[in-house]
DNA sequence: ACATAAATAATGTATAGACATAAAACAGGC
DNA sequence: GCCTGTTTTATGTCTATACATTATTTATGT
């Protein structure tokens, strides 16, 4: 089962060969797995050695593990992949265009101004509103508004957003514990025509709103034209398809 | 730091201590935390109990270590929200509504005759084609093409995709390991008129691979009206707005 | 038969110690 | 200064052992 094992540590090549035994259907869900104690034997090392193993892949939800009676491999039950928040201005410039951004407005709200519906800023916070337009090789391909809770990101009021996307400095800069995406297909309305779409034409808008813990970070609307931008998700995990 | 202790384990303490000071910003991304041993004397416990706290931690993305220089807290880089794979059978009848599938087509393609933008089944191998509509109280709400390749999923020839929605089949069937989603936005074309809408209406379209291995399993593309459906993606975990 | 108690077998947690490994710090020698 | 070894130090891995916890099995008393 194990191949080549001159540069792996021990657990970790345990882990492999269950792990690859599980992805590859050779087990499936719902067999038991050996033993601790056979494990050790048929590896040669202590149980601590294959605990280790085995803790790791029930913490990545391979297995189950059921005093007395044994470890299984888990039912596939996450059913989720994982969609990349999209830097703009990183997917820009690694695909060797040229990056330009343009700040359209920047106003400084309280947060009784703003729409509940996008944010919940803390009462008494201010509310930094951008709207900025992302351009490529001088044309433009994404136009967002934002708003930042000056509560949760002080720094932000002194930041240049003409220099560095909002974006980028954001993930760059301020962790979150929560993340909601929404994801629209609309004709092109009052945003769109600083894209210089026609009007209604398909547009791809994406709604983010990040928190930590209970506090409202930022919230972004960013329009893509629907001609050539895609939003694309790649997973690597285990789960079942749809 | 700590709170209730009563019921958790030292390790599983530990470790909450440390992700709490992380998610509540206190401690910060580069910001280097204890040493082991700093730590084995601040819980008065022996190194093996803390390295396993702070393992664990490494492995959720938190932590990142050096040797000789120490434990640091990651800069968030794992930029990704989770999508959920939508089970849209799942999704109607947990709204409460009727759910119901039209079988459209059903057809065997010898695998040299399938397009391999969407799939690169194996020489020789049969592919399942599918193109269903799906209804939510009897008004059709998506329409998609499916491609399922019998090679990876032999028992997909002999199901009644009448009766259950083939994502939801496969869901609950077959593992996979990686998958790719793809999210755009056209007018409504040749698909979109067995929704119902208007002639260049603006859709959402959800493009979905999947593959066990280099196996590709499944490849799906569903068209949903711009109007009224949108994707949602929600995430608990740590990392970086944008 | 049936409820209850005890033995058993698996995982869960923790320990103290050992050696390996890698990167930073520090020394010399040029 | 600059390069090159050497030492130091923190993490990485592994061991052998101990006791705790929990679900199952077996034994026991009525």
């Amino acid at each position: 089962m194990s191949l080549d094992d001159t540069t792996l540590s021990l657990h970790a090549r345990i882990r492999g060969d269950i792990e690859g035994a599980i992805l590859s259907g050779t087990l499936r869900p719902g067999d038991r797995i050996p033993f601790e104690h056979e494990l050790m034997a048929q590896y040669g090392c202590a149980r601590m050695t294959v605990n280790k193993a085995l803790t790791g892949l029930v913490e990545a939800g391979l297995l189950d593990r059921r005093k007395r009676a044994g470890t299984f491999v888990s039912r596939p039950q996450i059913h989720m992949a994982a969609l990349a928040i999209p830097d703009i201005q990183a997917e820009v410039t690694g695909r060797g265009q040229a990056y330009r951004l343009e700040l359209l407005s920047r106003d400084l709200l309280p947060a009784a101004s703003v729409d509940p519906e996008r944010m919940r800023p803390p009462r008494g916070a201010k509310v930094l509103a951008l709207t900025c337009r992302h351009l490529a090789d001088g044309v433009p391909f994404a136009v967002e508004e934002r708003l930042i809770s000056l509560k949760a990101v002080p720094e932000a009021a002194t930041v240049d957003f003409t220099e560095v996307a909002p974006g980028s400095w954001l993930l760059a800069h301020v962790p979150w514990t929560e993340a909601e995406h929404r994801i629209t297909a609309a004709p092109a309305g009052r945003l769109a025509g600083a894209l210089g779409v026609e009007e209604g034409m398909a547009c791809l808008i994406l709604d983010r709103r990040t928190w930590r813990g209970d506090q409202p970070i930022t919230h972004v609307r960013q329009v893509f034209p629907g001609a050539g931008f895609d939003l694309v998700a790649r997973f690597t995990g285990a789960g079942g398809p749809g």
